[in-house]
DNA sequence: GATGAATGAGACTTCATTCAT
DNA sequence: GATGAATGAAGTCTCATTCAT
């Protein structure tokens, strides 16, 4: 972290953790965390397994920092669409940042859907705020489309984030991969249950 | 190997059997298969860990055990619900149904939303069948609801299981444990979806 | 071993003891002793594992039993043919019947040569007897044939049933099967360089 | 798999490495293959268990290693020998080579006699071609003494190798240790039968 | 006489981690 | 900054043996 005034080593150590962050990337998701051993990360980022352990300290916090990288691409993605002033489009462009985003990282997806709900999960730290976070941004789009009674917010926003995660994942992973658009609209048919079953927001 | 119980598959399965089916479900769910010795998992069952291989032959032939007499569980309840007349009054219950297996198994819906998605698991063979027949079982109710085309079908039935599945699991995780009648309206705004933007089905 | 009144106890004793026999002997030189597991042996002789126990005590024992009962059938023919009037047509005898032996039973052979050979061998009581009778007998050949110093007749002896085993039991393994009667000669060649390089003895 | 070391095979062996192979040529003749744990050679060799996989990846792969070393060294030694111009004395140092490399290293002699046999050994690839380029180095020198005919060929050298190796093991193992004098000229009987009933070859 | 469920010691192997260089 | 040799705890699996039935 730190800048030294000499180039060259800053260099050097930046290179291997970011060759170390690529590869982690690639195999975390092919094959999950506990599947993959830090001797093929270090194989496949061309570095020494020590070099692991000399720029992460351990296989966790570079698991983790992998995923709050992935993390907070993914949450920057979705709040920016967030943004758009009509809500149903907002969401639907949430939706499809999120397709896209799973198609690009399977990796992510993955170890999110599948180490988010593992209750003593050792990256717990790093990976629940994934889904907080946008569930919570889900929330506020939400809020804007239709009128919720409080309870029913995180649930509505749950379901969606749920069928979402779980169509994109299953794209990539079914012989006869769907349509982009036809999942997408699968996605949506929450959003206009919502709509047909609750009094609308006035913009 | 050593001689295999093939005999008479599961007639008379033995007392030790059935504990180590027990603890499995137990274990399997709480921390996931590989996280689970089969040290830990003989041990709670009270046996001794060359029972395990005695009986099973192996640590994933057992998971594979396991998994399979879980799915055949919910699947054959959720079959049982679909056969209800009024497709929506399915939907709603095999909705219920999940949502309360997932809370009397949340082993079960861990590790099938976790490694359901993971191409190359070696419980695959298991595992896929849970997905697949849950999608057909529902493909079949949702066609008796709304009119699809084709490409529209397994996308719609996979949003809805997906909304399921991860809202029925973050139930049991999350420290605010969402009302059970609300979880399950969030899941069946999809459906409302449906019939909001597809034409119905005469009965 | 007792020999109870009622004929049918008895019959099928002998029967679970000899087909453990026979898969004994199939099993155990074409894996060797250690290979060979008593889960194999058993499964292979139609028994359980626990017949095993019941009538032989230990693996250790059976394979002991089984040595033993080949060694006897081979030294009781060698003994046979060395009775013949001519020395040298006796030794000729002799090695063929080791030829034909091993080519018969090319489990005995591995095992003798093999574990003959170990000093500590578990089986070493029943084993070490095979190459002591075999000497014995060969050296009171030799000794009608040649006049010998007393520190010779051992390893001239030893010689020729190492010579005699081994491309014996070559035969059996090598792509190239040798001619049997070549095989022979080339055994014997030890034989004719004693009556080249010793006194004979007068008839 | 963790890093193998085959960037520069064998340059500046480590003495972790080196230890472990001379605790196994120790060990390994001892006792044979099967009956030798990781443990034992790890042990013994004053490393840890781990040390052997970083070495040497497997067990049999440490084993094929060792046997190969030896086999080269013992093959090395008789191709010198037979480079003798006169072939009895060729054949006389090399039986004596055999003789004295087992007597120093019974353990090879063990496994080469034991496994050589047996068809389906794991370390078929390194011990097989200890026979073969043994008999066919035996070969040439008997085609320099005497003229054999091409199917007389391997059937000698392989009485001749049968002999040695049986001889010089037996050395070892029996009580009256028999005078290495007295086993060399026992086991070239074979070649002064070989000498006495073919014709000699001119120099 | 025979069975087969159960055992537990011990085998091979993997892998995250440490540390001297 | 980086390396790679070394470690040891922990994991999966095998198998000879015991014992109640």
């Amino acid at each position: 972290m730190t800048t030294p005034p000499n180039a060259r080593p800053r260099v050097r150590a930046t290179a291997s953790k970011k060759r170390l962050f690529e590869a982690s990337m690639r195999l975390l998701g092919t094959r999950g965390p506990n599947a993959t051993s830090v001797d093929e990360i270090a194989q496949m980022a061309g570095v020494s397994k020590g070099t692991v352990y000399y720029n992460f300290g351990s296989k966790d916090e570079m698991i983790g920092q992998v995923l709050e990288f992935g993390a907070d691409m993914l949450v920057t993605e979705l709040k920016r669409a967030a943004e758009h002033p009509a809500p149903r489009t907002a969401l639907r462009e949430m939706a499809t940042i999120a397709i896209d985003f799973v198609e690009k990282y399977p990796s992510f997806a993955q170890i999110w859907i599948s180490e988010q709900l593992r209750p003593e999960s050792d990256w717990g730290d790093q990976i629940t705020p994934v889904y907080s976070r946008v569930i919570s941004t889900l929330v506020e789009v939400l809020e804007r489309l239709v009128i919720l009674a409080p309870e029913e917010k995180q649930p509505a926003a749950t379901a969606i984030f749920g069928a979402a995660m779980f169509s994109a994942r299953m794209r990539t992973v079914s012989d006869t991969v769907a349509d982009r658009e036809v999942t997408l609209n699968a996605v949506l048919n929450s959003v206009d249950g919502l709509l047909a079953t609750h009094q609308h927001v006035q913009s």
